[in-house]
DNA sequence: ATGTCACCTGGTAGGTGA
């Protein structure tokens, strides 16, 4: 069983490269973030037609998410519970068993912008909904786009971004809150090939000079770490003609 | 090199967000 996440930085412009990517890897679940569609606008026929089940929570021109399944997602949720929120940025469902958490976290633009105090607030209202989710759920992924490089390893110069958006100690105590939940980053799982990123600017000859940062995630819960089998980031996406500035993030999950 | 991309409004450019 295979788990997916990748920011596609709008879906009507990438729509047939995740098709074409859904075709050569064929996971049981991928979660988008950034489709930037108006539910109305969701290609749900494109992927019925390629024999892809859809779930979508959007909005016009900003964010938005999807959970795309081999099977029929079941008990899904759109935003966090409790949270009143105009940006949609959370969808999850159960997969084969597996309840699956896709999020868009808030990018927070500087550490001293009312985007960073709303993707502080954001972050502790997520947490508190995956502990309880956790309870429902003990086979759990949460996987996304968090915005947050949570080790100076995961940043190309960790020197110049010190403070920085992204990696900024507040961010990164967020992020290890929620590993105190009991989940675990899959990629830190396994050894892996240093420099490893998941985005990178499309300023700057970023990916050419491969400077990025690893800001997506997928983090499995104790009852799933014993199942997985790998993780990695897939860069070959990102070497297309008209890329998104993101790469998909795998997980490899053996049978329950 | 702040060297890009995608979206909007409202127009053949400028602003916003990432």
């Amino acid at each position: 069983m295979k788990l997916a996440t990748w920011n596609v930085n709008s879906l009507a412009v990438r729509l047939p490269q995740v098709l074409a990517w859904l075709e050569s890897n064929p996971v049981d679940a991928l979660v988008l973030q950034e489709t930037k569609l108006t539910d109305d606008k969701f290609p749900q026929a494109d992927f019925a037609a390629a024999g892809w089940q859809a779930q979508w929570h959007g909005q016009k021109t900003y964010n938005g998410v999807a959970l795309i399944s081999r099977t029929e997602a079941a008990d899904v949720v759109r935003n966090i519970p409790g949270f009143g929120d105009e940006q949609a940025r959370v969808i999850a469902g159960t997969v084969a068993g597996v309840r699956v958490i896709g999020g868009y976290f808030p990018n927070g633009q500087a550490p001293d912008s009312d985007k960073f105090v709303y993707k502080m607030r954001w972050q502790d209202a997520l947490h508190d909904w995956v502990r309880e989710e956790l309870s429902r759920h003990p086979q759990l992924a949460l996987m996304g786009d968090f915005n947050v490089a949570p080790e100076d390893r995961d940043v190309y110069d960790p020197v110049a971004w010190a403070g920085q958006i992204h990696c900024t100690p507040e961010e990164r105590a967020q992020f290890q809150r929620l590993l105190a939940l009991g989940l675990t980053d899959a990629f830190r799982l396994f050894e892996q090939p240093v420099k490893s990123w998941s985005w990178w600017d499309y300023r700057n000859l970023a990916f050419r000079k491969n400077q990025g940062l690893r800001i997506d995630h997928i983090l499995v819960s104790e009852a799933l770490k014993p199942r997985v089998a790998a993780c990695s980031i897939d860069k070959l996406p990102r070497k297309n003609e008209r890329p998104s500035d993101h790469a998909p993030v795998v997980v490899e999950l053996t049978p329950a």
